[in-house]
RNA sequence: GGAGGGAUGGCUGAGUGGUCGAAAGCACCGGUCUUGAAAACCGGCGUGCCGAGAGGCACCCAGGGUUCGAAUCCCUGUCCCUCCGCCA
Protein backbone atom coordinates (compact mmCIF):
# COMPACT_ATOMS: atom_id res chain seq x y z
CA UNK A 1 0.00 0.00 0.00
CA UNK A 2 0.98 3.24 -0.47
CA UNK A 3 1.44 6.27 1.55
CA UNK A 4 -1.28 8.56 1.11
CA UNK A 5 0.51 11.61 2.94
CA UNK A 6 2.86 11.09 -0.31
CA UNK A 7 -0.02 11.02 -2.68
CA UNK A 8 -1.20 13.69 -1.04
CA UNK A 9 1.97 15.82 -0.61
CA UNK A 10 3.62 14.89 -4.05
CA UNK A 11 0.86 13.72 -6.62
CA UNK A 12 2.25 14.22 -9.89
CA UNK A 13 5.68 12.45 -9.18
CA UNK A 14 3.71 9.07 -7.47
CA UNK A 15 1.38 9.12 -10.91
CA UNK A 16 4.54 9.44 -13.18
CA UNK A 17 5.77 6.24 -11.24
CA UNK A 18 3.62 4.44 -11.61
CA UNK A 19 3.36 5.24 -15.41
CA UNK A 20 6.36 3.42 -15.57
CA UNK A 21 4.89 -0.07 -15.20
CA UNK A 22 1.95 1.42 -16.98
CA UNK A 23 -0.66 2.07 -14.34
CA UNK A 24 -2.90 5.05 -14.72
CA UNK A 25 -3.45 6.38 -11.46
CA UNK A 26 -6.74 8.43 -10.98
CA UNK A 27 -5.00 11.26 -8.58
CA UNK A 28 -7.68 13.58 -8.68
CA UNK A 29 -10.60 10.78 -7.89
CA UNK A 30 -8.18 9.44 -5.03
CA UNK A 31 -7.06 13.22 -3.38
CA UNK A 32 -11.05 13.79 -3.58
CA UNK A 33 -12.17 10.86 -1.89
CA UNK A 34 -9.42 11.42 0.55
CA UNK A 35 -10.43 14.85 1.05
CA UNK A 36 -14.10 13.93 1.53
CA UNK A 37 -12.85 11.53 4.20
CA UNK A 38 -11.15 13.89 6.27
CA UNK A 39 -14.01 16.23 6.48
CA UNK A 40 -16.24 13.09 7.90
CA UNK A 41 -13.59 11.90 9.80
CA UNK A 42 -13.45 15.43 11.32
CA UNK A 43 -17.19 16.25 11.86
CA UNK A 44 -17.47 12.75 13.57
CA UNK A 45 -15.44 13.73 16.18
CA UNK A 46 -16.53 17.30 17.10
CA UNK A 47 -19.92 15.03 17.17
CA UNK A 48 -18.12 12.80 19.12
CA UNK A 49 -16.63 15.13 21.48
CA UNK A 50 -19.94 16.90 21.99
CA UNK A 51 -21.74 13.85 22.65
CA UNK A 52 -18.93 12.68 25.22
CA UNK A 53 -19.20 16.23 27.16
CA UNK A 54 -23.11 15.73 27.68
CA UNK A 55 -22.61 12.52 28.77
CA UNK A 56 -20.40 13.31 31.28
CA UNK A 57 -22.75 16.03 32.45
CA UNK A 58 -25.43 14.04 32.61
CA UNK A 59 -24.68 12.78 35.61
CA UNK A 60 -24.95 15.65 37.95
CA UNK A 61 -27.40 17.13 35.56
CA UNK A 62 -30.13 13.85 36.37
CA UNK A 63 -29.25 13.76 39.94
CA UNK A 64 -30.22 17.67 40.74
CA UNK A 65 -33.17 17.21 38.55
CA UNK A 66 -34.28 14.43 40.60
CA UNK A 67 -33.99 16.23 43.72
CA UNK A 68 -36.03 18.84 41.89
CA UNK A 69 -38.62 16.73 41.10
CA UNK A 70 -38.23 17.26 37.74
CA UNK A 71 -38.44 15.56 34.25
CA UNK A 72 -35.63 13.33 32.99
CA UNK A 73 -36.71 12.66 29.36
CA UNK A 74 -35.95 16.21 28.69
CA UNK A 75 -32.37 15.59 29.15
CA UNK A 76 -32.35 12.06 27.65
CA UNK A 77 -33.96 13.33 24.48
CA UNK A 78 -31.19 15.84 23.61
CA UNK A 79 -28.48 13.49 24.42
CA UNK A 80 -30.47 10.91 22.16
CA UNK A 81 -30.24 13.35 19.41
CA UNK A 82 -26.10 14.49 19.76
CA UNK A 83 -25.90 10.39 19.77
CA UNK A 84 -27.81 9.88 16.46
CA UNK A 85 -25.88 12.80 15.10
CA UNK A 86 -22.72 10.96 15.55
CA UNK A 87 -23.48 7.94 14.85
CA UNK A 88 -24.60 9.13 11.09
CA UNK A 89 -21.55 10.87 10.78
CA UNK A 90 -19.35 7.71 11.82
CA UNK A 91 -21.51 5.98 9.37
CA UNK A 92 -20.59 8.36 6.63
CA UNK A 93 -17.32 8.41 7.47
CA UNK A 94 -16.85 5.03 7.13
CA UNK A 95 -18.26 4.46 3.98
CA UNK A 96 -16.07 7.06 2.46
CA UNK A 97 -13.02 5.25 4.18
CA UNK A 98 -13.79 1.61 2.96
CA UNK A 99 -13.77 2.77 -0.70
CA UNK A 100 -10.43 4.95 -0.47
CA UNK A 101 -8.88 1.88 1.42
CA UNK A 102 -10.32 -0.64 -1.48
CA UNK A 103 -8.51 1.72 -4.04
CA UNK A 104 -5.28 2.06 -2.14
CA UNK A 105 -4.94 -1.56 -2.17
CA UNK A 106 -5.09 -2.33 -5.55
CA UNK A 107 -2.50 0.38 -6.59
CA UNK A 108 0.67 -1.63 -7.43
CA UNK A 109 4.08 -0.26 -5.72
CA UNK A 110 6.19 2.60 -6.94
CA UNK A 111 9.39 1.66 -8.83
CA UNK A 112 12.31 2.48 -8.01
CA UNK A 113 14.10 5.15 -9.95
CA UNK A 114 16.36 2.92 -11.48
CA UNK A 115 14.22 0.68 -12.69
CA UNK A 116 14.24 0.71 -16.61
CA UNK A 117 10.99 1.53 -18.52
CA UNK A 118 10.11 -1.42 -20.55
CA UNK A 119 6.91 -3.01 -21.29
CA UNK A 120 7.86 -6.77 -20.80
CA UNK A 121 9.86 -9.50 -19.93
CA UNK A 122 11.60 -8.11 -23.71
CA UNK A 123 13.13 -5.06 -21.75
CA UNK A 124 14.68 -6.45 -18.65
CA UNK A 125 18.29 -5.66 -18.58
CA UNK A 126 21.08 -8.04 -18.36
CA UNK A 127 23.50 -6.88 -15.70
CA UNK A 128 25.88 -9.98 -15.26
CA UNK A 129 26.26 -12.90 -16.68
CA UNK A 130 28.11 -16.37 -15.03
CA UNK A 131 29.70 -19.32 -16.02
CA UNK A 132 30.12 -20.65 -20.22
CA UNK A 133 27.14 -22.96 -21.33
CA UNK A 134 28.17 -26.33 -22.05
CA UNK A 135 28.94 -27.44 -25.71
CA UNK A 136 27.41 -30.87 -26.32
CA UNK A 137 28.51 -33.19 -28.80
CA UNK A 138 25.63 -35.50 -29.35
CA UNK A 139 21.53 -34.21 -29.88
CA UNK A 140 21.10 -32.62 -26.43
CA UNK A 141 17.16 -34.01 -25.09
CA UNK A 142 15.23 -32.36 -22.67
CA UNK A 143 14.60 -33.08 -18.62
CA UNK A 144 11.60 -34.39 -20.00
CA UNK A 145 13.14 -37.23 -22.16
CA UNK A 146 15.97 -37.72 -19.78
CA UNK A 147 13.23 -38.45 -16.90
CA UNK A 148 11.47 -40.51 -18.87
CA UNK A 149 13.51 -43.65 -18.61
CA UNK A 150 12.25 -45.61 -16.07
CA UNK A 151 9.52 -43.33 -14.99
CA UNK A 152 11.85 -40.83 -12.97
CA UNK A 153 9.77 -38.25 -13.83
CA UNK A 154 6.52 -39.36 -15.16
CA UNK A 155 3.96 -36.87 -16.59
CA UNK A 156 1.19 -39.15 -17.60
CA UNK A 157 0.88 -41.06 -14.08
CA UNK A 158 0.65 -37.07 -12.64
CA UNK A 159 -1.89 -36.62 -15.01
CA UNK A 160 -3.95 -39.47 -13.93
CA UNK A 161 -3.99 -38.56 -10.41
CA UNK A 162 -4.67 -34.72 -10.82
CA UNK A 163 -4.71 -33.29 -14.08
CA UNK A 164 -2.49 -30.98 -16.09
CA UNK A 165 0.65 -29.53 -14.76
CA UNK A 166 1.65 -32.10 -11.99
CA UNK A 167 4.33 -33.98 -12.21
CA UNK A 168 5.43 -37.48 -10.38
CA UNK A 169 8.92 -38.23 -9.37
CA UNK A 170 10.87 -41.76 -8.82
CA UNK A 171 14.07 -42.96 -7.73
CA UNK A 172 17.17 -40.84 -8.75
CA UNK A 173 15.17 -37.88 -9.62
CA UNK A 174 12.85 -37.86 -6.56
CA UNK A 175 16.27 -38.37 -4.48
CA UNK A 176 18.38 -35.47 -6.25
CA UNK A 177 14.70 -32.82 -5.56
CA UNK A 178 15.00 -33.96 -2.03
CA UNK A 179 18.22 -33.36 -2.14
CA UNK A 180 18.49 -29.93 -3.63
CA UNK A 181 16.26 -28.76 -0.63
CA UNK A 182 18.33 -30.09 2.03
CA UNK A 183 21.39 -28.51 0.17
CA UNK A 184 19.88 -24.97 -0.38
CA UNK A 185 18.99 -24.92 3.04
CA UNK A 186 21.97 -26.01 4.66
CA UNK A 187 23.81 -23.36 2.47
CA UNK A 188 21.55 -20.37 3.53
CA UNK A 189 21.86 -21.30 7.60
CA UNK A 190 25.68 -21.80 7.56
CA UNK A 191 27.06 -19.76 5.27
CA UNK A 192 24.02 -16.61 4.90
CA UNK A 193 23.08 -16.36 8.18
CA UNK A 194 19.36 -17.09 7.83
CA UNK A 195 17.21 -18.84 10.35
CA UNK A 196 15.21 -21.57 9.16
CA UNK A 197 10.98 -21.46 10.07
CA UNK A 198 8.60 -23.70 9.17
CA UNK A 199 5.30 -22.52 8.17
CA UNK A 200 1.25 -23.20 7.72
CA UNK A 201 1.13 -24.07 3.67
CA UNK A 202 -2.41 -22.93 4.21
CA UNK A 203 -3.38 -19.06 5.00
CA UNK A 204 -6.06 -16.89 5.64
CA UNK A 205 -7.30 -13.75 3.86
CA UNK A 206 -5.55 -11.25 6.08
CA UNK A 207 -2.59 -12.81 5.28
CA UNK A 208 -2.59 -12.66 1.44
CA UNK A 209 -4.04 -8.93 1.67
CA UNK A 210 -0.54 -8.41 3.71
CA UNK A 211 1.73 -9.08 0.87
CA UNK A 212 -0.29 -7.91 -1.81
CA UNK A 213 -1.78 -11.46 -3.68
CA UNK A 214 -5.35 -9.81 -2.63
CA UNK A 215 -7.50 -8.67 -3.54
CA UNK A 216 -6.20 -8.55 -7.38
CA UNK A 217 -5.15 -11.72 -7.87
CA UNK A 218 -7.24 -13.74 -6.29
CA UNK A 219 -7.60 -16.08 -9.69
CA UNK A 220 -4.01 -17.10 -9.60
CA UNK A 221 -4.63 -19.05 -6.01
CA UNK A 222 -6.40 -22.15 -5.13
CA UNK A 223 -9.24 -21.36 -2.63
CA UNK A 224 -10.08 -24.36 -0.42
CA UNK A 225 -14.14 -25.26 0.09
CA UNK A 226 -14.04 -24.15 3.56
CA UNK A 227 -16.43 -21.90 5.54
CA UNK A 228 -12.84 -20.73 7.10
CA UNK A 229 -11.56 -18.85 3.93
CA UNK A 230 -8.63 -20.69 3.40
CA UNK A 231 -6.34 -20.63 0.51
CA UNK A 232 -2.75 -22.68 -0.31
CA UNK A 233 -0.13 -20.96 -0.26
CA UNK A 234 1.36 -19.50 -3.59
CA UNK A 235 4.84 -19.14 -2.39
CA UNK A 236 6.31 -19.32 1.30
CA UNK A 237 6.45 -15.16 1.00
CA UNK A 238 3.25 -14.82 2.71
CA UNK A 239 3.61 -17.20 5.52
CA UNK A 240 6.86 -15.92 6.37
CA UNK A 241 6.75 -12.42 5.79
CA UNK A 242 2.81 -12.23 7.70
CA UNK A 243 4.62 -13.71 10.42
CA UNK A 244 4.99 -9.61 12.17
CA UNK A 245 2.25 -8.81 10.90
CA UNK A 246 0.53 -6.38 13.40
CA UNK A 247 3.83 -6.25 15.54
CA UNK A 248 6.08 -4.08 16.57
CA UNK A 249 9.64 -6.06 16.23
CA UNK A 250 11.20 -6.00 19.40
CA UNK A 251 14.37 -7.51 19.18
CA UNK A 252 17.62 -6.28 16.11
CA UNK A 253 17.07 -6.16 12.06
CA UNK A 254 18.13 -7.58 10.22
CA UNK A 255 15.65 -10.65 10.71
CA UNK A 256 16.49 -13.17 7.91
CA UNK A 257 14.23 -16.35 7.67
CA UNK A 258 15.10 -19.01 5.09
CA UNK A 259 11.83 -21.72 4.63
CA UNK A 260 11.01 -24.60 2.39
CA UNK A 261 7.35 -25.09 1.52
CA UNK A 262 5.51 -26.68 -1.53
CA UNK A 263 3.86 -24.06 -3.28
CA UNK A 264 0.96 -23.86 -5.14
CA UNK A 265 -0.68 -21.68 -8.11
CA UNK A 266 -3.83 -22.17 -10.39
CA UNK A 267 -1.97 -20.39 -13.51
CA UNK A 268 -5.29 -19.17 -14.54
CA UNK A 269 -4.83 -17.87 -17.90
CA UNK A 270 -1.49 -19.40 -18.88
CA UNK A 271 -2.99 -22.13 -20.87
CA UNK A 272 -0.83 -23.34 -23.60
CA UNK A 273 2.20 -21.43 -22.34
CA UNK A 274 5.24 -24.11 -21.32
CA UNK A 275 2.98 -26.88 -20.99
CA UNK A 276 5.71 -29.35 -21.51
CA UNK A 277 7.49 -30.46 -18.00
CA UNK A 278 8.10 -29.61 -14.91
CA UNK A 279 8.65 -25.42 -15.69
CA UNK A 280 5.29 -24.30 -14.64
CA UNK A 281 3.29 -26.64 -12.46
CA UNK A 282 0.49 -26.19 -9.95
CA UNK A 283 2.48 -27.80 -7.56
CA UNK A 284 6.15 -27.05 -6.77
CA UNK A 285 9.06 -26.24 -4.25
CA UNK A 286 11.15 -23.94 -2.84
CA UNK A 287 13.58 -22.46 -0.71
CA UNK A 288 12.60 -18.84 -0.10
CA UNK A 289 14.84 -16.34 1.79
CA UNK A 290 12.87 -13.73 3.46
CA UNK A 291 13.96 -10.25 5.12
CA UNK A 292 13.26 -8.05 7.42
CA UNK A 293 15.51 -4.82 7.81
CA UNK A 294 15.61 -1.11 8.53
CA UNK A 295 14.41 1.15 5.94
CA UNK A 296 18.61 2.63 5.24
CA UNK A 297 19.69 -0.99 4.74
CA UNK A 298 16.95 -2.41 1.82
CA UNK A 299 19.03 -1.20 -1.20
CA UNK A 300 22.05 -3.40 0.28
CA UNK A 301 19.91 -6.21 1.73
CA UNK A 302 18.71 -6.72 -2.08
CA UNK A 303 22.04 -7.08 -3.44
CA UNK A 304 22.80 -9.79 -0.91
CA UNK A 305 20.19 -11.33 -0.78
CA UNK A 306 19.95 -11.84 -5.02
CA UNK A 307 24.16 -12.80 -4.05
CA UNK A 308 22.58 -15.28 -1.64
CA UNK A 309 20.46 -17.10 -4.25
CA UNK A 310 23.21 -16.84 -7.40
CA UNK A 311 25.30 -18.48 -4.54
CA UNK A 312 23.53 -21.25 -4.61
CA UNK A 313 23.72 -21.39 -8.66
CA UNK A 314 27.84 -21.18 -8.81
CA UNK A 315 27.86 -24.05 -6.25
CA UNK A 316 25.76 -26.32 -8.80
CA UNK A 317 27.74 -24.74 -11.51
CA UNK A 318 24.96 -23.82 -13.25
CA UNK A 319 25.57 -21.02 -15.94
CA UNK A 320 23.28 -17.63 -15.57
CA UNK A 321 22.39 -14.40 -15.81
CA UNK A 322 20.73 -11.54 -13.50
CA UNK A 323 18.40 -9.09 -14.86
CA UNK A 324 16.71 -6.59 -13.62
CA UNK A 325 13.14 -6.25 -14.37
CA UNK A 326 11.65 -3.34 -16.43
CA UNK A 327 8.94 -1.13 -15.07
CA UNK A 328 6.34 -3.43 -17.04
CA UNK A 329 7.47 -6.59 -15.68
CA UNK A 330 7.50 -6.03 -12.18
CA UNK A 331 5.36 -7.42 -9.89
CA UNK A 332 2.43 -5.97 -7.92
CA UNK A 333 4.20 -5.15 -4.49
CA UNK A 334 7.67 -4.62 -5.70
CA UNK A 335 9.40 -1.59 -6.02
CA UNK A 336 12.83 -3.43 -7.57
CA UNK A 337 13.44 -6.85 -8.68
CA UNK A 338 15.95 -9.23 -9.85
CA UNK A 339 15.59 -11.85 -11.33
CA UNK A 340 18.47 -14.71 -12.11
CA UNK A 341 17.74 -16.91 -14.54
CA UNK A 342 19.46 -20.18 -15.44
CA UNK A 343 20.82 -21.59 -18.74
CA UNK A 344 18.32 -24.37 -20.04
CA UNK A 345 20.25 -25.82 -23.29
CA UNK A 346 16.87 -27.55 -24.66
CA UNK A 347 15.55 -24.12 -25.25
CA UNK A 348 18.93 -23.08 -25.75
CA UNK A 349 17.80 -19.62 -23.27
CA UNK A 350 17.80 -18.47 -19.77
CA UNK A 351 14.83 -18.89 -17.63
CA UNK A 352 13.97 -17.63 -14.60
CA UNK A 353 15.03 -19.67 -11.43
CA UNK A 354 14.63 -16.99 -8.74
CA UNK A 355 12.70 -13.80 -8.47
CA UNK A 356 14.20 -11.35 -5.62
CA UNK A 357 12.25 -8.08 -4.68
CA UNK A 358 13.11 -4.95 -2.47
CA UNK A 359 9.43 -4.19 -1.77
CA UNK A 360 10.79 -0.99 0.62
CA UNK A 361 7.59 -0.20 2.97
CA UNK A 362 4.59 -1.54 0.58
CA UNK A 363 4.03 -4.51 2.72
CA UNK A 364 5.07 -3.32 5.66
CA UNK A 365 2.55 -0.62 5.65
CA UNK A 366 -0.48 -3.37 4.70
CA UNK A 367 0.93 -6.06 7.29
CA UNK A 368 1.28 -2.76 9.73
CA UNK A 369 4.79 -4.79 10.34
CA UNK A 370 7.27 -1.74 12.07
CA UNK A 371 10.08 -1.71 14.76
CA UNK A 372 11.62 1.20 16.89
CA UNK A 373 14.06 2.98 15.78
CA UNK A 374 16.31 3.60 18.13
CA UNK A 375 17.40 6.92 16.92
CA UNK A 376 13.70 8.04 17.26
CA UNK A 377 12.47 5.75 19.68
CA UNK A 378 9.21 5.55 17.50
CA UNK A 379 7.80 2.77 15.63
CA UNK A 380 8.50 3.10 12.10
CA UNK A 381 7.46 0.66 9.11
CA UNK A 382 10.53 -2.07 8.20
CA UNK A 383 10.76 -2.51 4.44
CA UNK A 384 11.02 -6.31 3.62
CA UNK A 385 12.42 -8.28 0.74
CA UNK A 386 12.07 -11.75 -0.36
CA UNK A 387 13.78 -13.77 -3.14
CA UNK A 388 14.03 -18.06 -4.07
CA UNK A 389 16.69 -19.28 -3.27
CA UNK A 390 16.17 -21.33 -5.86
CA UNK A 391 12.66 -22.40 -7.20
CA UNK A 392 13.86 -26.56 -6.59
CA UNK A 393 12.07 -27.96 -9.60
CA UNK A 394 13.71 -25.54 -12.23
CA UNK A 395 16.82 -25.93 -10.13
CA UNK A 396 16.04 -30.04 -10.89
CA UNK A 397 15.57 -29.55 -14.54
CA UNK A 398 18.58 -27.46 -15.02
CA UNK A 399 20.84 -29.48 -13.44
CA UNK A 400 19.28 -32.76 -15.38
CA UNK A 401 19.93 -31.03 -18.71
CA UNK A 402 23.13 -29.10 -18.27
CA UNK A 403 24.66 -32.21 -16.58
CA UNK A 404 23.19 -34.71 -19.19
CA UNK A 405 25.78 -37.20 -20.76
CA UNK A 406 25.50 -38.90 -24.16
CA UNK A 407 24.02 -42.02 -22.55
CA UNK A 408 21.09 -39.78 -20.82
CA UNK A 409 22.16 -40.35 -17.52
CA UNK A 410 22.79 -37.27 -15.43
CA UNK A 411 25.76 -36.27 -13.45
CA UNK A 412 25.51 -35.55 -9.96
CA UNK A 413 27.18 -31.77 -9.04
CA UNK A 414 30.08 -32.18 -7.03
CA UNK A 415 28.25 -29.85 -4.72
CA UNK A 416 24.89 -32.38 -4.07
CA UNK A 417 26.76 -35.48 -3.88
CA UNK A 418 26.98 -35.27 -0.53
CA UNK A 419 23.63 -35.38 -0.21
CA UNK A 420 22.63 -38.05 -2.42
CA UNK A 421 24.82 -40.49 -0.46
CA UNK A 422 27.89 -39.42 -2.70
CA UNK A 423 26.76 -41.14 -5.78
CA UNK A 424 28.25 -39.41 -8.90
CA UNK A 425 25.47 -39.88 -11.56
CA UNK A 426 21.77 -40.80 -11.77
CA UNK A 427 19.18 -42.20 -14.90
CA UNK A 428 20.93 -43.11 -18.25
CA UNK A 429 20.01 -45.60 -21.00
C1' G B 1 -17.10 -33.81 18.08
C1' G B 2 -18.99 -32.84 23.54
C1' A B 3 -18.62 -29.92 28.49
C1' G B 4 -16.65 -25.84 30.97
C1' G B 5 -13.23 -21.45 31.77
C1' G B 6 -10.74 -17.32 29.76
C1' A B 7 -8.74 -12.93 26.46
C1' U B 8 -7.22 -5.66 29.99
C1' G B 9 -0.86 -1.49 28.43
C1' G B 10 6.37 -4.82 27.42
C1' C B 11 5.01 -8.50 31.59
C1' U B 12 1.93 -9.66 36.10
C1' G B 13 -2.73 -8.07 37.40
C1' A B 14 -7.22 -4.68 39.53
C1' G B 15 -11.56 -2.74 37.46
C1' U B 16 -19.20 -1.05 40.97
C1' G B 17 -22.36 1.10 33.40
C1' G B 18 -20.75 7.54 34.35
C1' U B 19 -15.23 11.49 36.81
C1' C B 20 -11.32 4.84 33.06
C1' G B 21 -6.57 5.18 28.32
C1' A B 22 -7.67 2.45 32.45
C1' A B 23 -5.26 1.05 39.79
C1' A B 24 -1.02 -1.42 41.54
C1' G B 25 3.52 -4.07 41.01
C1' C B 26 7.57 -5.43 37.82
C1' A B 27 10.51 -3.98 33.70
C1' C B 28 12.37 0.29 31.14
C1' C B 29 14.09 5.72 30.63
C1' G B 30 15.55 10.48 33.08
C1' G B 31 16.77 13.01 37.70
C1' U B 32 18.21 13.60 43.14
C1' C B 33 21.62 11.20 46.45
C1' U B 34 26.66 8.46 45.91
C1' U B 35 33.80 8.23 44.56
C1' G B 36 30.94 4.54 41.60
C1' A B 37 26.96 1.22 42.00
C1' A B 38 22.78 -0.56 44.71
C1' A B 39 18.82 1.04 47.74
C1' A B 40 15.59 5.08 48.55
C1' C B 41 12.98 9.18 46.63
C1' C B 42 11.03 12.29 42.39
C1' G B 43 9.42 12.34 37.35
C1' G B 44 8.45 9.87 32.79
C1' C B 45 6.92 5.53 30.37
C1' G B 46 1.10 2.41 24.65
C1' U B 47 -0.67 2.85 19.44
C1' G B 48 -3.13 5.15 15.49
C1' C B 49 -5.82 9.14 13.37
C1' C B 50 -7.62 14.49 12.66
C1' G B 51 -5.66 19.35 13.53
C1' A B 52 -1.02 24.98 11.90
C1' G B 53 -1.65 24.76 17.12
C1' A B 54 -4.41 24.44 21.41
C1' G B 55 -6.47 20.25 21.52
C1' G B 56 -9.69 16.36 20.02
C1' C B 57 -11.14 11.29 18.49
C1' A B 58 -10.48 6.03 18.52
C1' C B 59 -8.43 1.54 20.55
C1' C B 60 -9.23 -2.90 27.25
C1' C B 61 -9.27 -10.08 21.25
C1' A B 62 -12.47 -8.78 16.56
C1' G B 63 -17.28 -7.22 14.59
C1' G B 64 -22.22 -5.81 15.64
C1' G B 65 -26.03 -4.20 19.38
C1' U B 66 -28.43 -1.97 24.01
C1' U B 67 -27.71 2.97 26.54
C1' C B 68 -27.70 10.02 27.06
C1' G B 69 -23.03 7.20 28.58
C1' A B 70 -19.87 0.39 27.77
C1' A B 71 -13.42 -2.42 29.58
C1' U B 72 -18.00 -3.37 32.42
C1' C B 73 -24.60 -5.55 29.71
C1' C B 74 -26.34 -8.55 25.06
C1' C B 75 -25.26 -11.21 20.20
C1' U B 76 -21.75 -13.31 16.60
C1' G B 77 -16.83 -14.70 15.41
C1' U B 78 -11.54 -15.75 16.45
C1' C B 79 -7.91 -17.49 19.61
C1' C B 80 -6.14 -19.74 24.26
C1' C B 81 -6.74 -23.10 28.60
C1' U B 82 -8.99 -27.59 31.30
C1' C B 83 -11.67 -32.28 30.90
C1' C B 84 -13.88 -36.21 27.66
C1' G B 85 -13.86 -38.51 22.71
C1' C B 86 -11.09 -39.27 18.17
C1' C B 87 -6.36 -39.11 15.87
C1' A B 88 -0.52 -38.91 12.63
Amino acid sequence: MLDLKRIRSEPDSVAQALAKRGVNLDVQGLLELDARHREAIEKTQRLLAERNAYSKSMGKAVAQAKKEGQDIEPLKRKGEELKNAAHHAHEEESAVRERLEERLLEIPNIPDEAVPAGESEADNVEIRRRGEPRRFDFDVRDHVDLGAPGGLMDFETATKLSGSRFAVMRGGVARMHRALIQFMLDVHINEHGYDEIYVPFVVNRDSLYGTGQLPKFEADLFRLEDERNFYLIPTAEVPVTNVYRGDIIDGELPIRYVSHTPCFRSEAGSYGKDTRGLIRQHQFEKVELVQFVAPEESDRALEDLTGHAEAILEKLELPYRTVVLCGGDLGFSAARTYDIEVWLPSQERYREISSCSNFRDFQARRLKTRWRNPETGKPELVHTLNGSGLAIGRTLLAIMENFQQADGSITVPGALRPYMGGIASIGGQ
